[in-house]
RNA sequence: GGGCCUGUAGCUCAGCUGGCUAGAGCACGCGCUUGAUAAGCGCGGGGUCGAUAGUUCGAUCCUAUCCAGGCCCA
């Protein structure tokens, strides 16, 4: 007779193989029409809210993995929030203005962009990125990313821009906004400004000239400075040396600068002394052909030479020696001359100068040069003419006022504007900034940065740092791809006008027409009617025609997105790390200036995805991994496992062998839920729970082992420490299920009848297991969990919002589960098992055995152990999955262990039904070939 | 060059304020099972804890330097 019809075998329509790539297009059709997000929210009502704002990512492109990484962190982090019981609303946004968008559609244009204004330009921008925020928001939401994605936040919205303008106005309320000098890369052929992006770097021949400063002091006022030091008596003057390849900025000199741990060497040549670097002396004597030399002294940089002031070569005034760190040895003289307005490095020195020096002592930003790269009058000498052109006549110049030590020519890399291939220069202009200084900003922004919590906690030293030490915010940008700066300036008496008031009017038309109507016409049908200059009384005004620096608009959008639906501030901004210079940083700042307090309540961060060997991924190392080929091979499932898997407070790792191994911790976990459901095909818990007083101690086990999981993982959620979380699921899955629990209670969920107590403990143990690990695992393994709940009976899903997964509460622990005695007893009981399968493999690897079935196992111990076992009695053969166990107390068992097993081939016959060796298999007429319990079973 | 960060088995992670032969899961190898079967079970091998020097009775854990890598800035 074929008894396997009589065995409880698993059942189930849940499929081993996932299938992914196309099942999970189907649940995310079907969470959309079921519109999931929406009854998400409507469940939450009157729940406390959590706000985790969406940082814009940028509108060109498509996904790569970092944006992926991105999104699921939140999504993970908005879906556990709910299922612990939060509102947690989620709006998407994309930044859409800047350069990259611009950059991308003139160089698309090539030649045609010749023939376009600005407001054609604009529309080819505007259409770019809405391309972008389609593809992208098309890609997010592939991810399994639950939000409002039919209203997100967008820049470049009329009402969102209007918005940028009113935060606009409320900087210049606030005061601190001024119009100031910056030096920028400009192209002096097409007259513009260029970004870093817009220059590429050609080879280029420089003049290369040797220049002296002649210090102020007299050398006997030095000599005793520096020492006493001995100069020689023949010399008169003491001399900084420079060098420099670009002898047209020589008339913007403002000071000198050296390097505190560099060795200058004083080095007479005639009756002069000259400061050099001591490693440089060599070179420059070549270079300059010294006929004769000496090194009379040797100092450091910071010993003495900072402040001392000295004469300019081709203007009046004086420059100070100060000391800097961008100094460097490769070539030159260890001294640099320093043009503010003409170097982004002799800028930033001279604003840090001048932020510690008194009035008299600040240094000009001086520009001579007009936006043809001519000088100006204020080179008298110069004026008209090309810098390039004036170049030999300043070095001549130089030759004749006795400042030339030497010159030649260098070839080098230098940056030619993209356009015209004209080399370009650098030229401050005039640009509008927030002061760091008015209203206490730098201060008050530090002051909020204790208040936020920053995860993980050196956030908050590298944001300090760079608060610390940051220039004034430069707000504009010579650009027509992004928001107008609402200002005007008096045609008569050039008097600035930047007025809340004025700015208001302007974001009203903007609100009404779109900010194409500030490009499309003048000042006059922008300003309020009856506007007046508040210097001169005059009524004719200029636009302004520089935009607003996309910073700023993405920093403001607390304004725009949370503080309409009254969410601000946000519980939580999340982004990569980079953003500590980016997004939080200009958010906080915005939120200082006009909320005196920064926009959100904590900053988590996570690296950078990198390859498997821990290199940044580029397409020319070919060890890109794109998001779309995961997706399109193996499901957006395993990329969100991917990313609970690792600690991304630091850099993450991907590459084939991680996803290889993500897929197998995948296929582990859904098979160990498919064996779970394919043994409940016959249980409804409504008819058939048995109460936890009635369940034997394994069942009780592997609650208390599921009341130490919950507890774990929702701490995992609540900290954000979501790798523990993968672990903790992949664990109990693989050890406490598959290789405990669920492997022994087979032959109890098999064998026994159907509706036997034993067999429905079990089965309410499997079911409470399941139904908790399925909501565990649903912020992560979204796609999975769905489709595991709903394959649970329909009583389960108690509740009319419990359709999804969704929608559900996390699993609560129940007190009862948990029981250290039992723990105790269970954690050595495992231990004697553990040496029994040892023991059993012995015998399988000598072929006595094959299946542990065909043991019997003798174990003899110390009375201890021995009275822990005899409690277990007639469950231990089911316990260590053998037919027999014959235990013996033996009181002179070693200590360690204290216990020895031996393994012996089962007595019996094996039992067609259940496959055990017992003795009663044969007494039985009916049926001969069963034992006593599959008998029992049958009948 | 500067600021911040990282470096524990093939992979992903534990390792509390320095203290037992450094752990887990997976992967790998071997075996069993064929009633979770493109599954399941068992056993096993594998780490000079990035390198070096120092502090200490004792360092994966502290300090310094170096090497490799990342983000930001220059």
């Amino acid at each position: 007779m074929d008894y396997k019809a009589t065995l409880n075998l698993p059942k189930t329509d849940f499929p081993m193989k996932a299938n992914l790539p196309q099942r999970e297009p189907e649940m995310l059709a079907r969470w959309a029409q079921e519109r999931l997000y929406e009854r998400i929210q409507e469940s939450r009502q009157g729940f406390p809210r959590y706000v985790l704002h969406d940082g814009p990512p940028y509108a060109n492109g498509r996904i790569h993995i970092g944006h992926a990484l991105n999104k699921i962190l939140k999504d993970i982090i908005i879906k556990s929030k709910t299922m612990s019981g939060y509102q947690v609303p989620y709006v998407p946004g994309w930044d859409c203005h800047g350069l990259p968008i611009e950059h991308q559609v003139l160089k698309e244009l090539g030649d045609k962009k010749q023939d376009l204004d600005s407001l054609a330009i604009r529309k080819l921008c505007k259409e770019y990125a809405e391309k972008y925020v389609a593809i992208q928001r098309e890609e997010f939401q592939r991810l399994g990313v639950l939000g409002d994605w039919q209203q997100p936040y967008l820049t470049l919205h009329p009402s969102y821009e209007a918005t940028i303008l009113r935060e606009f106005g409320r900087f210049v309320e606030r005061g601190g906004v001024y119009k100031g000098l910056k030096p920028v890369l400009w192209c002096t052929q097409d007259q513009t400004a260029l970004a870093e992006a817009e220059v590429e770097y050609e080879n280029h021949t420089s003049p290369s000239v040797y220049v002296k400063f002649p210090l102020v002091s007299s050398p006997a006022f030095l000599s005793k400075r520096f020492g006493p030091l001995s100069f020689p008596v023949k010399v008169k003057s003491v001399s900084v040396l420079i060098w420099t390849t670009t002898p047209w900025t020589l008339p913007a000199n403002q000071a000198v600068c050296l390097h505190a741990d560099i060795d200058y060497a004083f080095v007479q040549v005639g009756d002069e002394l000259l400061i050099m670097a001591e490693k440089l002396v060599e070179a420059v004597a070549k270079a300059c052909s010294l006929p004769d030399y000496q090194v009379i002294a040797v100092k450091k940089g910071a010993d003495g030479f900072e402040g001392l002031e000295t004469q300019r070569p081709l203007t009046t005034g004086l420059s100070p020696i100060l000391l800097g760190d961008f100094v460097t040895l490769e070539q030159g003289t260890g001294c640099v001359h320093i043009a503010p307005g003409h170097g982004m490095e002799d800028y930033l020195l001279v604003l840090a100068h001048n932020a510690k020096a008194t009035i008299g002592e600040r240094l000009e930003i001086l520009a001579p040069v007009d936006n043809g790269g001519k000088f100006t009058s204020a080179v008298p000498e110069f004026a008209g003419q090309h810098v390039f052109k004036a170049n030999p006549k300043i070095v001549e110049r130089l030759k004749e006022n006795g400042r030339l030590l030497g010159q030649g020519s260098l070839n080098h890399s230098y940056p030619h504007c993209w356009r015209c291939k004209q080399p370009v220069i650098f030229r401050a202009t005039e640009q509008w900034f927030v002061s760091m200084e008015t209203n206490e900003l730098r201060t008050e922004a530090l002051a909020e940065i204790g208040r936020v919590q920053w995860v993980p906690p050196w956030g908050q030293d590298r944001i300090e740092g760079m608060i610390k030490n940051r220039p004034d915010w430069c707000l504009s940008r010579q650009r027509v791809w992004g928001t107008p700066i609402p200002a005007f300036t008096c045609v008569t008496c050039q008097h600035v006008l930047a007025h809340p008031r004025v700015i208001d009017h302007v974001a009203d038309l903007i609100v009404q027409h779109g900010t194409d109507y500030w490009f499309a016409n003048e000042a006059g049908a922008l300003l309020p009617a009856d506007t007046q200059c508040k210097g001169c009384g005059g009524t004719e005004f200029e636009k302004e025609r520089d935009i607003l620096d996309v910073w700023f608009e993405s920093g403001v959008s607390y304004a725009a997105v949370l503080k309409p639906r009254q969410w601000w501030p946000a519980d939580l901004y999340l982004e990569g790390s980079d953003q500590h210079r980016g997004w939080f940083h200009s958010a906080l700042l915005a939120g200082v200036i006009t909320d005196r307090q920064a926009p959100y309540k904590a900053v988590l961060t996570h690296g950078f995805v990198l390859d498997g060997a821990g290199r940044k991924m580029s397409k020319s190392a070919g060890n890109v991994v794109a998001p779309q080929d995961v997706i399109k091979q193996s499901g957006a499932e395993i990329l969100r496992l991917w990313v609970s898997a690792q600690d991304y407070r630091e850099d993450l790792r991907i590459s084939p062998e991680i996803l290889t191994h993500l897929i197998e911790a995948y296929r582990k976990i859904r098979n160990t839920c498919r064996f779970l459901l394919s043994n409940l095909y016959d249980f409804d818990p409504a008819q058939h729970r048995v109460p936890f007083e009635q369940l034997p101690e394994l069942d009780r086990w592997a609650l208390m082992r599921l009341g130490d999981l919950i507890p774990r993982v929702r701490k995992g959620y609540d900290e954000f420490e979501f790798h523990t979380i993968f672990h903790a699921l992949n664990n109990f899955c693989s050890v406490d299920l598959s290789a405990v629990y669920l492997d022994i209670l087979k032959d109890r969920l098999y064998t026994f009848r159907k509706d036997s107590l034993l067999r429905r403990g079990s089965q309410t143990v499997l079911f409470d297991i399941l139904v908790a690990l399925t909501k565990l695992m649903a912020p992560v393994l979204s796609f999975t969990a769905e489709e595991i709940w709903r394959m649970l009976p329909e009583g389960v899903r108690t509740g009319p919002n419990a359709d999804s997964v969704h929608l559900a509460m996390f699993p609560e622990i129940d007190p009862r589960w948990m029981d250290p005695k039992l723990a105790q007893r269970w954690e050595q009981l495992l231990e004697v098992r553990t040496a029994v399968q040892a023991a059993l493999e012995v015998q399988r690897r000598d072929k006595v055995i094959g299946a542990p079935l065909e043991a019997k196992v003798v174990i003899e111990t110390q009375p201890a152990p021995y009275d822990l076992l005899k409690g277990y009695g007639s469950d231990l053969p089911a316990f260590f999955i053998v037919s027999e166990v014959d235990l013996q107390s033996l009181p002179d068992v070693p200590e360690c262990p204290s216990f020895l097993i031996t393994v012996e081939k089962a007595t019996g016959t094996k039992c067609e039904r259940c496959w055990n060796y017992r003795e009663t298999v044969g007494t039985f007429p009916d049926h001969p070939a069963l034992c006593d319990r599959c008998v029992e079973a049958v009948r």
